[in-house]
DNA sequence: AAATCGAGAGACAACGTTGTCTTGCAGTAG
DNA sequence: CTACTGCAAGACAACGTTGTCTCTCGATTT
């Protein structure tokens, strides 16, 4: 009584009732005499009374947490954040709260946090996977609470999907600058091991190998700085690519400054994926493959929803189209000036 | 047995041991017949079983869920998102998890989250005040839960608080400003209900003030368009101001696009509050007060952790310094070209 | 007026785990 | 050979709550 936040019990003794009569006034039962009510009301406001979720959790049939992991590359980042705002927003109006963590591509940690998640009693989980099996997830999570990936495919067990068209996109930057004339154009991509790193090279090797193109790529960039570097090498070569496609954001970045460094910002193209905030306000505009994170965000905060809900259906893959917003890097032209 | 997931019942039923002795081994005890701990282990892996974090933190003597409250304007935005990040960085080493939560302005909403953390029991609190009083904390958390709060002041309620230098880093910026021989610097900012709002504009009060020179205040800004539209009606005045400080990110962006379509963005000079991702890349380059939102993060959850640990002592107000980078805008001299 | 019914309120067990106490057994001292 | 010590392992209660069952008492039915 004397010790920690006061319980039911002390409730109960204050108001001069039993225990179950103020498990009922809590929880908004129908049967209790108004009067009762009002004493136990009265109880909960002195003392400051506030129920303990997770005895009740442990108690009640349907041992839901309201709760939910949301685990994403680095909550930090502009992408992951919006994804994470849009889930919260679908989350609110059921009254599911949102735990979260950042994986930075480390697929131990990412085994790490499920299983912490699992401890917790989560009523679900969305995964944006760091490593490439996520075959764990059978052991670690019990069968009947269900996950949803999003941003990058899951290998090893089967749950809804939500991915950008990333093969799509690709696709899209590379005609589009086919179609202002490039005939050289270099791809400049992340980490072979990142799923969207490959389905982007897919897509760009598909339409070079299409179009009969010669195809450049660098991989293995995952910063601004090992971009820029590259571009620089590129830039410098003995034939220097005329139009860049970047697969990400940073490598984007990092691209722009390289050919700030050459002066080469007008004659070099340029098309990113995934959009930034100021893109327009470079000079020149920044043309790029948009993402729609906060749509990705709740497609599957929408799908968790529903197999929480206890829909039974095969494992869907949901693909939220990219949309090219051009802004003038992506336009200049290929042919050179004054050719004919 | 059948339903659900394994208890440790059922694991010391497979083990043939008692509940008991799974307890001990499951928490690591060393008094423990080796033989024991293997069968144990074995019965484990066999079934699954992972220990139910609720029903443990219901009977320990400690009571602490290894959760702690996160509650942030917005973690969408990069500054939330930053700061969220280290904050989660903090808290991994320790095994805490974190819970977050958008406030959105809304003093309504902040109380309603701060309840419900507290129905959860997290361990503690980092709060972003949206509401100009926090006196409700004193009845909705219980006392052995400390808060934090961060980025703005609280009132009615004594506890840490990490704040960036607000009035020093809008009164360096203002300085900055007149260094530069401007005598017409006006003042963008947020709305007024806001703290680190008024602050900074009391940074701008307190230095135009001090050197004799009339303000010029537009508040209420709360979102980029409000902020381009307020800065084309000060360009177009009859004696639009020389120099503008901006109190705040979207504001910034929102004054840079204005100085463009006015096409005065290399005669007007300009200094915003915030960093933001490619300020350095635009034409000219902004020049701004840089707050650590990692910094401030940081400070929030060690200052938390130390409370969570037992400290005792007056709430502390800490302090992250702001820094100017001068990139190009806030560099722009205000006397006239050729006057003398 | 006696028997029946219904509704409100309390007693009790249970959720999955850990703290405390007790038991049993081997090893040691007298 | 008996009594005592020490330690591993089990029995039992308790954490704060809710599900279920039972009880009481006034109201309704015949």
């Amino acid at each position: 009584m004397t010790r920690g936040r006061p319980t039911m019990n002390d409730v109960a003794r204050t108001a001069g009732v039993s225990l179950k009569t103020v498990s009922r006034v809590v929880n908004g039962e129908t049967t209790v005499d108004p009067a009762l009510v009002a004493r136990v009301r009265a109880a909960v406001d002195s003392l400051h009374y506030r129920p303990h979720l997770g005895a009740s959790m442990l108690r009640r049939n349907d041992r839901r947490t309201a709760t939910i992991g949301l685990l994403l590359e680095d909550v930090g980042n502009p992408f992951s954040a919006v994804l994470h705002r849009a889930v919260e927003d679908e989350a609110r109006p059921r009254g599911v709260h949102v735990l979260t963590g950042s994986l930075d591509e480390d697929p131990e940690r990412e085994r790490e946090l499920t299983r912490a998640f699992a401890r917790r009693h989560t009523d679900g989980l969305i995964l944006a996977p760091a490593g490439s099996d996520q075959g764990y997830l059978a052991l670690e999570l019990p069968p009947d609470i269900p996950v949803v990936f999003v941003d990058r495919p899951a290998a090893g067990f089967a749950a809804d999907t939500v991915l950008a068209g990333n093969v799509a996109g690709a696709a899209e930057a590379v005609r589009h600058l086919i179609g202002y004339g490039h005939r050289h154009i270099a791809f400049l991509g992340d980490l072979a091991g990142i799923a969207t790193a490959r389905r982007r090279l897919r897509g760009y090797l598909t339409v070079v190998d299409d179009t009969g193109l010669a195809p450049t790529v660098v991989g293995g960039l995952h910063d601004s700085a090992a971009a820029e570097a590259a571009t620089l090498d590129l830039l410098d070569r003995a034939e220097p690519p005329t139009a860049l496609f970047t697969g990400q954001n940073l490598i984007t970045i990092g691209a722009v400054r390289a050919l700030r460094r050459r002066g080469r910002q007008h004659t070099v193209a340029l098309v990113g994926f995934d959009d930034f905030p100021l893109a327009d306000l470079l000079e020149p505009g920044v043309t790029v493959i948009a993402q729609d994170p906060a749509a990705m965000g709740r497609a599957a905060a929408r799908a968790l929803f529903e197999r929480m809900d206890g829909l039974t259906a095969e494992p869907r893959e949901i693909r939220i189209p990219t949309t090219l917003i051009p802004r003038g890097s992506g336009e200049i032209s290929g042919r050179p000036t004054g050719s004919w």
